[in-house]
DNA sequence: GTCAATGCAAACTCTTTGCAATCTG
DNA sequence: CAGATTGCAAAGAGTTTGCATTGAC
């Protein structure tokens, strides 16, 4: 089992170093949310989170939650699940497709590969439950999105 | 380019067909509805669909969209991306990595697939646009779900 | 000591719900 | 015609923001 290419301890020293070298503050807070996230197998929610952090540091507070995950995808530290910020989307295709999805508007679309539908998965995989599908996720511009030419703050 | 498995016009039929079924009333607003969400190449959400939908129903209010929505959904005619009803969830993974999701209770757990870091796509995928990277979705049982041995409303 | 960061509470946005009028079968 | 469905408006949930106090550097 290959639960993680960093231990905890390398996610703490890289979280101090990325918001050092921001400029920004290394407080008791953010680490403990930090940590919080880190620690959870699944991708907590910021309610989830909250409570987890809340255990440890009673006194903080939703909102400092929110602003710090935020933060922190800013940073380019830790990430969002699906499109940022999503407002719940509908898709009319029942068959069993895949998605190129635009990192830039969030515009995703179908595509189909039968080889897709169901890849061997690696052997740990199994530890987590029983799978039944496979659905590929191809990330990139958009044309419209690309047409823009407008690269996003380039973080390194 | 294999844009669609299905005609709109078979669609459509499936619609009415899903819908009568159920004995549920095919009104107007519903299938303007279902037909805004077919039209829609990349997946919209709610008020996106409304806005597409008052053009020509001008009448339609945002509330019955959202409820057409959810309603096709549990009748299994359309679905949601990601996991449904979504509160943003986060990653402190910054590495390539996979997802295996359970689609009962939404937990999602990472993998490691070197191979799947760049899957070869399809060329139509090109026509969407310039794919970075690929991530791959396994969607199964986790063993907790997979424990409560609950079945859900088997669709067929 | 300074200025960013926090906690609180109120605001905001997206989504859902209750009810009388309307429309489908 | 009966009962489901709609539109309206108001409520609910999740998330964000303003401001005085607290804490990191």
């Amino acid at each position: 089992m290959i639960p993680d290419p960093e231990s905890f301890e390398e996610r703490t020293i890289r979280l101090r170093d990325g918001l050092k070298r921001a400029g920004i503050k290394v407080t008791h807070q953010r680490l403990e949310i930090f940590r919080e996230l880190v620690r959870s197998g699944d991708h907590p929610d910021a309610e989830t989170i909250f409570r987890g952090v809340r255990e440890r540091v009673p006194m903080v507070s939703l909102d400092t939650v929110y602003r710090t995950l935020w933060l922190l995808v800013d940073l380019g530290l830790i990430s969002t699940l699906g499109p940022p910020k999503d407002r719940v989307r509908f898709d009319a295709n029942t068959r069993a497709h895949h998605h190129f999805v635009c990192t830039m508007c969030g515009a995703t679309r179908d595509f189909y590969c039968i080889e897709f539908d169901r890849l061997n998965l690696p052997v740990e995989v199994e530890e987590s439950g029983a799978v039944n599908t496979t659905q590929v996720e191809a990330k990139g511009l958009c044309r419209e999105c690309a047409g823009k030419a407008v690269q996003p703050s380039p973080s390194e």
